[in-house]
DNA sequence: CAAAATATGTCAGCGCTGTTGCCATATCTC
DNA sequence: GAGATATGGCAACAGCGCTGACATATTTTG
């Protein structure tokens, strides 16, 4: 009963007749965990986590970013949300202005000390990303990038795309 | 004072005068969060969590694997895994055998019940792999596991390369 | 306009998983 | 026999996810 409609990984699609990829998934472990690593050390300076880490990442990346938008994003509830971005509202990090059109939304702003603080990070993962490319071939990164982007949700990756590489600033309220 | 020695990213390895690379970190973030969802709805209708996932799918790679040497490749704390272990080992997916040559060690060992379930896991992520790498070229997969190496802290890369492709088991105890 | 829906805030409480510090026991090594 | 080692156990704490319930301001709708 077999068809030319499956794709050359087949037999690895059919989860009990193929070996687990467990390279692959070792090394996803430690890589991942690595990488993460690298913030870790910084926030705890801060006496932030990881939570704060999110925030201020993707507030910085998306200025105006609302509350709803922002748990859309992070797939958290409002009350973890909430639990973080009161500290770094508190601590100047993040500021909210109310909405024009509609004044229940809160449009989140990365303060100037937060842009520093979110851009240090960024690097100090940007640079482990450098010396793993720098030590590949030049295709590498958009290897990289066309192999992370296949590991999400198929149903999920047009939404990661808009975010990862936006189209186009929205104005401010 | 440039020289020839730098590497070809150079530029971006030099933290503060490059953009940091924001695509490739928002990917493996939500790559590795849709990666680790796979799991964490299997692992809850046995009420286990991630730990306890990682334990076991150590144990059964690594069969014999001792307390110290699960501890140096999790990298936590005794007390973060004995709370697990002792979850794992009271409902018999894991057992421990004393050691021969050092009866002070324990040697952990999947059960029939433990093995079954560290395949279903490891089966449920290597889907997602296959599903991924089925979109993309066939050199993915080798491109892939030399881009998660190159991510992993060099100092590291030599002890993970001998976790992941093991050359020849132990002998039981 | 009044009612319903929406965006957000907040409180109490819980679960998992990481941490530190300290002490106990069995066993091995010198 | 003394000291090092492998492991176990307890108390306490922190970070960050969750649910459920309830409150407020604002917008939308019938």
């Amino acid at each position: 009963m077999e068809t030319a409609l499956h794709g050359k990984h087949k037999a690895q699609a059919e989860a009990h007749d193929a070996e687990p990829m467990f390279d692959l998934i070792e090394l996803l472990f430690f890589a991942y965990r690595d990488f993460v690593g690298d913030a870790d050390r910084l926030l705890e300076s801060y006496r932030f986590g990881r939570a704060h880490h999110r925030v201020l990442h993707f507030v910085n990346r998306q200025p105006g970013l609302t509350i709803a938008e922002l748990l859309d994003i992070l797939k958290i509830t409002k009350q973890s949300l909430s639990r973080v971005l009161k500290e770094l509202l508190d601590q100047n990090f993040v500021e909210a202005r109310a909405g024009v059109a509609d004044r229940r939304q809160r449009h989140l702003y990365a303060t100037a000390k937060g842009r520093k603080l979110a851009l240090d990070l960024a690097h100090l993962q940007s640079r482990r990303f450098a010396r793993a490319l720098d030590a590949l071939p030049a295709n590498a990164r958009q290897d990289a990038i066309r192999f992370l982007m296949a590991m999400i949700d198929p149903s999920d990756q047009d939404e990661v795309k808009s975010l990862v590489w936006p189209q186009g600033a929205r104005p401010a309220p």
